[in-house]
DNA sequence: TAACGAACTGGCACTCGGTGGCAGTTGGCA
DNA sequence: TGCCAACTGCCACCGAGTGCCAGTTCGTTA
């Protein structure tokens, strides 16, 4: 569910290698063989974690296949409360505090990233699963907000539009980024970064879109 | 599928009487004993359907949770060629001609629309679900408004953003309106239109959110 | 260092959502 | 009337996900 740490203690160590020995048989097995073609027993058989397991440390396949990208919006989650004592607007803390996050991914966190990426946009079951993950920072924002702005009216919409805009400019730059078919291998993080940002900037100017 | 329909060939006439049915049965059951609780086979079994053919009326149980709301954004999915021939801002056409199709939905739509919106609400996997439907909607704007303005760069990321605030506007309404304990038996759709309308009046001013 | 208890694990049987296949039925139409 | 295509029901099956419980493992305390 959380990030495997490097630390703790040796029960915790076991757990992460476990699910990171998931992840890494499951991507590539997904890319090559197809989602449905690749079964939750199989990938327990070849990682050498019973069924039992495999859902203790996911919350289902969809979180297996999307833990690169969901440990992006995790980890942001967990810094909310630090993140949201910034001064500024709101579209621009958050969306710096994105960019932060993706940067600070482990190394190795590309080639995953981008498996991840484009496995939730074929398949619509991964991609409702990643919904729901953003929407749980859409909340947790929310919540926040109203409560540190407290009472003031349509904060709770604002917030909500504010958090939608980054996911979605989040979502165009990472789609932009894994399209490319060398990506798996060539992708940088600071492309993404770069990706981001810009959709963030060109995302108020939107609103002015106008037929005829 | 799609909304069931009063004309039409005999066949289709007991099709959708056979999706109306199902329907019926379910939302109140789904509210009483809880989503899980209500199984696909009990369903079946009380709208005297086999189950082989609900796979067919229906792409899933979230589907068929769904079935109120997402005949909505069906609709609108379907009138799209039409809607984006307008000229004015997207945000106002797209807004104008959801309301419009709220407005136009079949008598009685209101209870079920608020039990699936709260069951939506209450449970991830419906919401998951919802979402995809939106989904689809804002790829099929965002396709025919790039068909449209062809080539203009960032007019994808335009169009997405647009339709994202429209669905998040939508969403805040929809949460708003089906909370109050009473809204199954009172809430009207008149109500549901000006909070939407509401919310994408207020929506625009969100980027200006600042903290501190 | 030994032993205890909590946390974790594996294995199994089970439920339920969803599909494939196919023979039988039904309704539209010439 | 009778044919064909579309639709239906039924059954067996698959895979995801869960409940249960006995066994193991590790951190802790004595």
């Amino acid at each position: 569910m959380t990030t495997p740490t490097a630390t703790g203690t040796l029960r915790s160590r076991r757990i992460a290698r476990s699910r990171q020995r998931l992840v890494q048989v499951a991507l590539p097995a997904f890319a090559e063989r197809g989602y449905d073609a690749v079964t939750v027993d199989w990938l327990c058989d070849q990682a050498e974690v019973s069924k039992r397991s495999f859902f203790r440390y996911f919350a289902g396949k969809e979180d297996l296949a999307l833990t690169p990208l969901n440990d992006v919006w995790r980890t942001l989650i967990a810094e909310l409360d630090e993140v949201l004592t910034r001064r500024g607007p709101l579209l621009e803390i958050v969306g710096d505090a994105l960019v932060d996050v993706v940067e600070r991914m482990p190394p190795g966190w590309e080639r995953p990233a981008v498996l991840s990426a484009r496995l939730s946009g074929t398949h619509p079951a991964v991609g409702a699963a990643g919904m729901l993950v953003c929407e749980r920072f859409t909340q947790q924002v929310v919540d926040a907000i109203v409560d540190r702005l407290d009472g003031a009216p349509g904060t709770d919409l604002s917030a909500r539009v504010v958090c939608t805009i980054t996911v979605t400019a989040h979502r165009a730059a990472v789609d932009a980024w894994c399209s490319p078919p060398d990506a798996a291998t060539s992708a940088s993080r600071t492309e993404l970064c770069a990706l981001i940002r810009a959709s963030l900037a060109a995302a108020p100017s939107a609103l002015e879109l106008t037929l005829d």
